[in-house]
DNA sequence: AAACGAAGTTAAATTAAGTTAAAAAGCTCT
DNA sequence: AGAGCTTTTTAACTTAATTTAACTTCGTTT
């Protein structure tokens, strides 16, 4: 079920947008400020936020760079009362995919929301119980990693790596993004951290020479196979 | 390079779009009718397309939907004088994936595409796996360049840059164009290390004489083969 | 042909990543 | 709480990739 999170303070339009969205078989969660928006993002997952541009303690444009800060590629869609040009530069800049004035009809919102979620997917992929690659098959739920010669348990950050690896294989896994997934800040140290994890899983994966982790230079690393 | 239909009858602002678009590295072919971008789109391939809805012959929602049925997942965005609700709602139904209503700034519309493709990453995937010239078969997405003399393991920038001279294959690749793909900023120091990737480049593809890269003064390189 | 800027080449310097081991931080169990 | 374990981080050292620098050669212009 597609999760939607509602930062919005006027609460009849929240009522009314909860209700009507919770009709439509989505869950929506509703929040009045931006700093309990924030909180909430922190402990639960999301796969698009609606946010209210004037929102008390945290605004809806610094609230949505926070966001993204923790999660790079959620959709956010801006309601706004306002519809100066200015606010909807910097709702853009602050990575807006969408952005819509009040007032605004349920059913614009709704197929809004549904191009956006139609196009990102994210909410289908999203939890993957099982990669399979080269000769391997990962289960990232229970952190194990299978192969002909023999079964692996991982640690929770290798499993996590990995998964972030498979999720983008045969791409480029962004140093600083897993870096800020997995470790939630991108310091020096971290960093190193996380090369020292790039060593172990490369040493689970000699098993298939098939399968490697190739580092492109300034950028991550790419999971390469098949 | 991502590639934009423009379908607009208004040639002064078609023609505004085009220039601001194609300074900002997209490829823009502008059609002035519904019927006219319809041939287009049967003949050639685009990232994404920008339509109006009051167009001559085939209107844009009509357009879209043609559009739709030839290439379902192709991103549209509609352009439009009008701000009516019902234009909208017809729009999104026609599977619009955003709505933007005259007047509009460019930098909004640049946002609004760029949030589309950051999204669908389609124009990501131009990645040709392997590119075969003289005796070579170069593989970017491992970095591999093979020859019948044997196989190198090729770093980030070699292959990044020999990506781009195998796409532009016995064309000019520019200077300019390669600095800012690869190193991002086209600086004195950062065109001397392009020289240096150059050279380590020619010496890989000493091993076939047919094979060579030929600088053009003042413009760039060009890979010469076959 | 002289002068100047662009490109070629090589080596040194810098920065990123690879590896291994030890230290520190977390668990679990009594 | 603390012994004994696992996991994660820090540290030190090694290797590789990239940039900078210095010097040379080639093209173009006057």
């Amino acid at each position: 079920m597609v999760k939607i999170l509602l930062a919005e303070d006027d609460s009849n339009l929240g009522t009314l947008l909860t209700d009507y969205l919770k009709a439509k078989e989505y869950k929506v969660i509703h929040l009045t400020d931006g700093q309990k928006a924030l909180d909430t993002f922190r402990t639960e997952t999301f796969d698009i936020c609606l946010l209210d541009i004037m929102l008390p303690e945290i605004d809806g444009i610094s609230l949505a760079r926070k966001i993204r800060k923790i999660e790079k590629d959620i959709p956010v869609i801006f309601l706004t009362a306002k519809s100066l040009e200015k606010d909807k530069i910097e709702g853009f800049a602050a990575g807006a995919d969408d952005y819509i004035t009040k007032p605004f009809s349920m059913e614009e919102l709704l197929y809004r929301i549904e191009a956006i979620l139609r196009r990102t997917k994210s909410y289908k992929e999203d939890e993957t119980d099982e990669y399979i690659f080269g000769k391997f098959t990962f289960y990232p739920l229970t952190q194990i990693l299978k192969s002909d010669t023999g079964s692996h348990k991982l640690t929770t950050k290798e499993s996590d790596l990995l998964k972030l690896l498979c999720k983008n294989k045969n791409e480029v896994l962004e140093r600083n993004y897993a870096l800020r997934t997995i470790w939630i800040d991108d310091n020096y140290f971290n960093a190193r951290s996380m090369d020292v994890y790039i060593t172990k899983l490369r040493k689970y994966l000699k098993a298939d020479p098939s399968v490697t982790i190739l580092n492109v230079h300034g950028k991550g690393y790419k999971l390469l196979c098949e």
